[in-house]
DNA sequence: CGCCGCCTTGATGAGGCTCAACTATTGTGG
DNA sequence: CCACAATAGTTGAGCCTCATCAAGGCGGCG
């Protein structure tokens, strides 16, 4: 077990891959840094999620907690003397891996093709759904643990883009700020239709 | 066993996930559309490379042959068959969307952080690797399969940003084109310096 | 040899970045 | 509990990179 303080991290970008974590509490934030310092999250980890567990010898990103968070881990050995004694485990793991994938190539088409707007609306969509996920039941609402500037990190955008759009999401009446962290869905379907490109935005 | 000429399709996003493919000759490139026909290409496929070996019960991107290809398939109950019958084949998957997930990461990275030119750098480094990894020795040269425009969608650009780019490269010596598919590369390390942002172009 | 599609090159413009100032929020110590 | 500092977020002005629109060149195939 292990207890990380917000900005703590768990483990650097080339690291030797000497464990695996299962996140327990919390919230962390993945990313790489290119020589002259900017930033890519690739991202986020919630309660539930499995860290580090690639094939690879070294950590292929850094993690960082944005909140008071909470983490199981298992030395690399024991993790892969589990996986050898219960390989349903393998396929299961497998499972996590793949719908990965999905995730990140969705997140390919965002950084791609998406417009700033379009960017923050698929955010919020996908925040929403976890939090739906999460509670077991449907949601209006959700929260922010990170910062503009991470939020700016992870859509390819600079923190002042991010809060533009946001007023913008938010003049169309679209989202509400309950908080300054604390964001409500007041249309949810057309808020879909901005994250898909369908909102025609030149006809408004 | 199926072939497939340019332009032809191997199955649609949406489609029902029922067979399994590795390719044996050829190229493909993997793509997803937004409803107003933006298009992102989320990969491209070359010989020894698994297809459609998710968890899903759907595709997830449109695959679509750049030239003469050919695939080998099995139906997805013969090929979960065989996992079952084969448990050692199972961890080879893994590994696979592991180095899948990384490569993944890798592009996020490009797509929400990069300059055009360093886009650029960056994809004739991974397929200068490719075709290092193919022909099992040291290479300065390589093909492009993919036209303009769709190297455009892989990066993020027009092709026009395209063409300018590989202007700019050939004007800083790192690159030649020996024809207008076949690259050479004159200087790697500038040129991995160009991709990894640490080129300084403002002191040139 | 000539047409068609792909690629390149040029001119212009827009979306998002940079730099700067201001406001709100959070945390700290008196 | 309040005052203040420090940090985070917002808003504005100007600029730059890349997209868009348009025209011309090149190559491959009939």
């Amino acid at each position: 077990m292990q207890r990380l303080k917000p900005e703590q991290s768990v483990f650097h970008e080339g690291d030797p891959a000497r464990r695996v974590f299962m996140v327990t509490h919390g919230a962390l934030k993945l990313y790489t840094l290119l020589a002259d310092g900017r930033r890519q999250i690739t991202g986020f980890m919630f309660p539930g999620d499995f860290l580090g567990v690639s094939i690879d010898e070294e950590y292929a990103f850094t993690v960082e907690a944005l909140e008071d968070t909470e983490l199981w881990w298992f030395s690399r050995e024991a993790f892969d003397r589990f996986i050898s004694d219960h390989p349903q485990v393998e396929r299961e793991l497998y499972r996590l891996a793949a719908h990965e994938l999905a995730e990140a190539q969705r997140q390919m088409v965002l950084l791609g093709r998406k417009a700033a707007a379009e960017r923050l609306a698929s955010f919020f969509l996908g925040l929403l759904d976890r939090a739906e996920r999460a509670s077991g039941k449907a949601e209006t609402c959700f929260d922010l643990p990170m910062s503009r500037i991470d939020i700016a990190d992870y859509l390819g955008l600079t923190k002042e883009t991010v809060s533009r759009m946001l007023a913008h999401l938010r003049s169309l009446r679209l989202i509400r700020l309950q908080a300054q962290n604390r964001v409500e869905v007041l249309n949810r379907s057309g808020l879909s239709e901005m994250a898909d490109g369908m909102s025609a935005d030149h006809i408004n």
